[in-house]
DNA sequence: CAATAATAGTTGCCTTAGCAACTATATTAT
DNA sequence: ATAATATAGTTGCTAAGGCAACTATTATTG
């Protein structure tokens, strides 16, 4: 029976060995891990997200968001673009230099996933992958109800 | 078939949710969480630990525990002691302080625990943890390759 | 035994992220 | 239409943790 020192012992060391292994891939593309995570998701979404959709989907505050998305236009790695129909809210759309170094980024995370799963089967993997999402949801839920 | 995107998310939820409950359960005693996971190893362990042991057990960094022990220090609740057999290491053990608020403390990370495993059968759970604990190897056996 | 290497901790500097207070625009309700 | 409220972002402050350089003790080895 796994006590709960295992089990976050776990946890821990498997995102921060992550994202080691991304911020070592992503070095010499002068991107820092946060960043990546920021192109990876604007790759596939590209039609532009808002920040407000990044918090969402990064699971990070829009404070660290707005800070990020900074150092991404500082890098020129990707343009703020007023939203056309919103005058609050931007539009994050990448740049030429961000879609050039696109591959290499993609396979960076795409690796990492590999690794990941490397040596459990598809359908354990699955399975391993619902329960956490029931995990995050059990927690989410008692912290709202807090 | 879960994409890393999402299998991120969900750790990162759950990581961050946790340790927002815990920040909330401890705040009444004037602790934060890393204090408080270095306070709950000490209460099984309470034969004194040290801060190298504490790294190992908390896969934190020595110099996070550094930091977190002179707090703990500071607010009372831990002694710092040169170790009888090695004249650098530190014991550290608990203050009647910290024993006294030992229990609250448990509660709290076993609540969090209870939270975490609701509505999954032990049988699942305790796959749940060993799939965890396999993709934590596999990335740590990467990282150190590399 | 002296020199070298390893171990335990500390400190400075940096990244990542949360919270709260703030601005500016949009939406809703009266 | 105006007032109240909600939404999108920014900024300051703080917590947490990593890395590298440092000190002070062991351990190892020639």
């Amino acid at each position: 029976m796994p006590t709960i020192r295992d089990f976050w012992l776990s946890m821990k060391s498997v995102l921060r060995c992550a994202r080691q292994i991304i911020n070592a891939e992503l070095e010499p593309l002068n991107l820092t891990s946060a960043e990546g995570d920021i192109l990876f998701h604007l790759l596939t979404d590209n039609d532009g997200l808002t920040q407000e959709k990044l918090t969402e989907r990064l699971d990070v505050g829009k404070a660290p968001v707005s800070r990020t998305v900074d150092s991404l236009v500082g890098k020129g790695y990707v343009k703020r673009v007023r939203h056309p129909n919103d005058a609050r809210a931007y539009r994050i759309t990448l740049t030429e230099k961000a879609v050039d170094i696109g591959a290499s980024i993609e396979n960076a995370y795409n690796g990492v996933y590999e690794i990941v799963k490397r040596g459990i089967p598809e359908a354990e993997f699955e399975r391993l992958a619902v329960l956490l999402n029931r995990v995050a949801g059990n927690l989410h839920a008692a912290e709202v109800k807090k």
